[in-house]
RNA sequence: GCCGGAGUGGCGGAAUGGUAGACGCAGUGGACUCAAAAUCCACCGAGGGUAAACCUCGUGAGGGUUCGAAUCCCUCCUCCGGCACCA
């Protein structure tokens, strides 16, 4: 047999993958082989990535981790007969498009469009099969439309609201960061310190429904860590909310000071207290003698950077306010301390400080050389042991409590606490509200206007979109305002309630709202009357197949989750959960091990890879780097194995071989085993994204048919031609090119279409069981001797069969037989005494 | 500090209670060739054994459960990821 490599290239029976593609990407487009599907009586299956920001670098073969895999299982899909919805859309708007545009000197609209063109340029270089008819752009007003229209639904109930807040500011921007530009306390541009400004700032309200994106959790299928991620994100805490009496300085006053704590148990070892530096209380607490020293204190924790400030490794710091509480459980008076080791948006922002079983207030309390008592001892220990003691215990020094349980206790005193009328129990969720507000050009404007006499009102969904005016000065102006308070044609507008002169809000919504909702416009992407239609998302969603990055874990995952939930409550769909399954890819690095940089010189193009050994190798040699999830490292070298299997199989199907003669039977059964075993291993593998075995399982079949062949007869059998589908069909999903040409040029195409609408083949399960089997006799754990024997061979047969063996004899003399065990079609197991 | 994940040949990785190392890369020997590339065939965890047969060891370390453990349980080590004063 002649190898490709060695045929002229002028001989048409030559592998010669460019001319493939040329031939075929063609012809495929004028066929729309990629249109969504719409067959009825099928089911469907929506298979989505993570909504891309088309990036200026483009696309390495790192972003293709994860769009030839989905690209696999759609192809799959469809062969299977299932209605495949598997689109393609741009994350446009937002902070990294905008940065990139200013860093060009190009406008935003400009650099999106043309950032946008070479991805779908590079995405074509792996053929991957977007149905482009349903591709969207958050940054158009066909789609930020109903961006506006979703903030306003959520203003409509209740869960949009503005409120005057810190937020991250960077003076060498000169403007507002986002939390996620925040890297360590630092701008993520300058690697400087951000401090915190006082901004008003509008806000969606998710920690309304941080019960049920808890609760949601458990019934999709994710990826445990994410799952647990999120579920530690949220932060549900079950505490006690109690009223300490605070006395005001020089008067009789007293007014309640709230805390929060998870260890009402411990409340008999208060013995002082510590007011958030930023606490609104605080300065009402503070003592004329104090007032000098608090006001500096104060003053100084807000001009720390947040990594002083909530670093564990820093001594704490903290000052005396001048006043006193008074403990309602046993009218202790206690001094009131502020320090900035306690948070004032967690809790209640005062916190009741027990320094024999917190690590942190002993810490502060040795510090500051406060008393610590103890009231909870190690459960069966009588006696207090060294250092702090935070697990639960067993109540003492705690007057009617003592000898109680911490569990009990709490129980106990949550009810007391209620009927004395000062405090309860009560459910505390760490994460916060998501701040929305983004004083920065490139997004959509929150359509709000507003007016000196009526306040801050929706403008009317009528009125939509509120369009984005395209400005040549759009850098963030520093002031706190966004670019687009400079422009009055924009700014000025007349109010929705009493037609007066008023003013647009001039924020644009963070980038994460637009892709709170993509997943449910796609399925219906040019609707211009609703976001999508009733039908469409009853039909595609919710999405069977989610795949993208871990690093979205918490922001765009729980986000879209909430979002789904306030439209389901809204009666816009039907379910409350968006992604059924959940996948991460892992990352691809560069051959030197380390993360695909421009700056390390290691990045790996699609368009390198294509062009040096052809889109079909690329592809395969994308899955079968290593396990989907976990990362890998990209190496020039293994890629050949993949070119040269591709050779191998251009090589079997088209070789000209003697058909004549009569086939062994053993030899054609053993075939048809392995072309079963390779259907079985490959649906079941592709299904639950274990590519890398699936591509193994095509190349042993290869190898079993290229043995299989070299026997008389073999060419010209039925079980020959039989491997030769089922083999191009299980590899079309991955090598849509060459399988295209084998398929053709065997004859198939011409007589069935195109080898992409084929039906997926099936197994048969009986066809599996091999004629004979090998079983290892084990000895003690160690194995000892081999035997062939026909598959239906009983255990008492092969019992027998196993005693009589010479090497068997050997091990067993002079010992005693304890178990003797057959494990069907596996293996024997002797135990000897 | 807390939570999670992972440690298997020279390398990427298979195997989730049943023959450890599938499949591939690299390597070694051979065939073809004037030669090289490509291709094809064979070998390819370590040690012992002239070789075959066979034996011993071997999945980060140590212990346990089991006829049988990479896989399950306990203790520890290393690496990676997330959170990080959340009361």
């Amino acid at each position: 047999m002649s190898h490709s490599d060695n045929r002229p290239e002028t001989d048409p029976d030559r592998y010669d993958f460019e001319a493939l593609q040329d031939k075929w990407r063609s012809r495929w487009q004028e066929e729309r082989l990629y249109a969504t599907g719409s067959e009825k009586g099928r089911p469907k299956y929506y298979i989505l990535e993570f909504f891309p920001y088309p990036s200026g670098s483009g696309l390495s073969v790192g972003h293709l981790r994860n769009y030839v895999p989905t690209d696999v299982v759609s192809r799959m899909r469809r062969m299977q007969g299932h209605n495949v919805l598997h689109p393609m859309g741009w994350d446009a708007f937002g902070l990294p498009a905008e940065n990139y545009a200013l860093q060009q000197g190009v406008h935003p609209s400009v650099t999106t469009a043309d950032n946008v063109a070479n991805y779908k340029r590079q995405l074509a270089l792996a053929e991957t099969s977007y149905d482009w008819d349903m591709e969207i752009n958050s940054s158009e007003p066909d789609y930020y439309r109903w961006t506006q229209w979703f903030f306003l639904l959520l203003h409509e109930r209740g869960l949009a609201y503005q409120a005057e807040g810190y937020q991250w500011f960077c003076e060498l921007c000169g403007t507002v960061l986002a939390n996620e530009q925040v890297e360590n306390g630092n701008c993520w541009r300058h690697e400087k310190p951000v401090s915190k400004k006082k901004l008003k700032q509008w806000y969606f309200k998710i920690t309304e429904y941080a019960e049920r994106l808890l609760d949601g959790l458990g019934d999709v299928d994710w990826p445990e860590h994410i799952k647990l991620m999120q579920t530690n994100w949220i932060g549900k805490s079950i505490g006690t909310e109690v009223d300490f009496q605070a006395e005001i300085p020089g008067s009789d006053e007293k007014i309640p000071l709230p805390i929060f704590t998870t260890r009402i148990d411990t409340v008999f070892g208060v013995t002082y207290m510590v007011v958030a530096p930023e606490s609104p209380v605080l300065e009402r607490l503070v003592s004329p003698e104090q007032k000098a020293e608090v006001d500096a204190y104060v003053e100084a924790s807000r001009a720390k950077s947040e990594i002083e400030r909530t670093s564990t490794e820093r001594e704490k710091t903290g000052v005396f306010t001048g006043a006193h509480a008074l403990n309602p459980l046993n009218g202790e008076r206690i001094p009131i301390w502020t320090a900035d080791y306690v948070l004032a948006h967690y809790g209640t922002g005062n916190v009741m400080a027990v320094p024999a079983h917190d690590v942190r207030d002993q810490e502060f309390a040795l510090r500051f050389d406060l008393p610590i008592r103890t009231v909870i001892l190690p459960p069966g220990n009588a006696q207090a042991g060294e250092g702090v003691f935070t697990e639960p215990g067993v109540m003492t020094a705690s007057g009617d409590y003592d000898g109680l349980t911490s569990r009990a206790a709490i129980d106990r005193l949550n009810q007391d606490v209620e009927k004395l009328g000062i405090g309860k129990k009560r459910i505390q969720y760490r994460f916060r509200d998501w701040l929305i507000s983004r004083q920065r050009y490139w997004g959509a404007p929150i359509p709000i206007v507003h007016c000196d006499k009526c306040g801050a009102l929706p403008v009317p969904k009528d009125q939509l979109p509120v369009v984005l005016p395209k400005l040549i000065e759009y850098k963030p102006s520093g002031t706190g305002k966004g670019p687009l308070a400079t422009v009055p044609e924009f700014l000025n507008t007349t109010c929705p309630g009493c037609g007066g002169a008023a003013e647009r809000e001039t924020d644009t919504m963070d980038g994460f709202a637009c892709s709170s909702w993509y997943f449910l416009r796609f399925p219906d992407p040019k609707n211009d009357e609703a976001p999508f239609s009733e039908e469409s998302s009853r039909y595609w969603l919710p999405v069977d197949l989610y795949v993208g990055g871990a690093e979205h874990a918490v922001m765009h995952l729980l986000y879209a989750r909430f979002w789904t939930k306030v439209m389901h409550d809204a009666g816009l769909i039907h379910f409350d959960e968006p992604f059924a399954r959940l996948r991460n890819q892992g990352m691809v690095l560069g051959a030197d091990g380390q993360k695909m940089s421009k700056s390390k010189g290691n990045v790996v193009t699609p368009d390198s890879v294509v062009a040096r050994h052809g889109c079909d190798t690329l592809r395969a040699y994308m899955l079968f780097l290593g396990s989907f999830e976990t990362e890998v490292a990209w190496s020039d070298e293994a890629i050949s194995g993949i070119a040269r299997f591709h050779r191998r199989v251009w090589d079997l199907i088209t070789a000209d071989r003697d058909s004549s003669g009569e086939a062994e039977p053993a030899v054609l059964k053993e075939l048809e085993r392995q072309r079963n075993r390779a259907i079985k291993k490959v649906t079941q593998d592709i299904d639950s994204l274990s590519f890398n075995t699936a591509v193994a399982t095509l190349m042993e079949f290869s190898n079993a048919m290229t043995s299989a062949v070299a026997s008389p007869g073999v060419a010209g059998s039925d079980a020959w031609q039989q491997s030769v589908e089922s083999f191009l069909l299980l590899l079309a999903p991955v090598s849509p090119y060459l399988t295209e040409e084998l398929w053709e040029r065997t004859g198939r195409r011409e007589a069935r279409g195109t080898i992409h609408r084929q039906n997926w083949p099936t197994w048969d399960e009986a066809a599996l069981v091999a004629a004979q089997l090998t079983y290892p006799v084990q000895i003690n754990g160690k194995i000892r001797d081999r035997i062939e024997v026909p598959a239906e061979t009983s255990a008492d047969d092969i019992k027998a069969i196993v005693l009589e063996r010479a090497n068997v004899k050997r091990w067993l003399e002079g010992k005693e037989i304890a178990k003797f065990i057959v494990v069907p079609k596996r293996l024997v197991s002797i135990a000897v005494k």
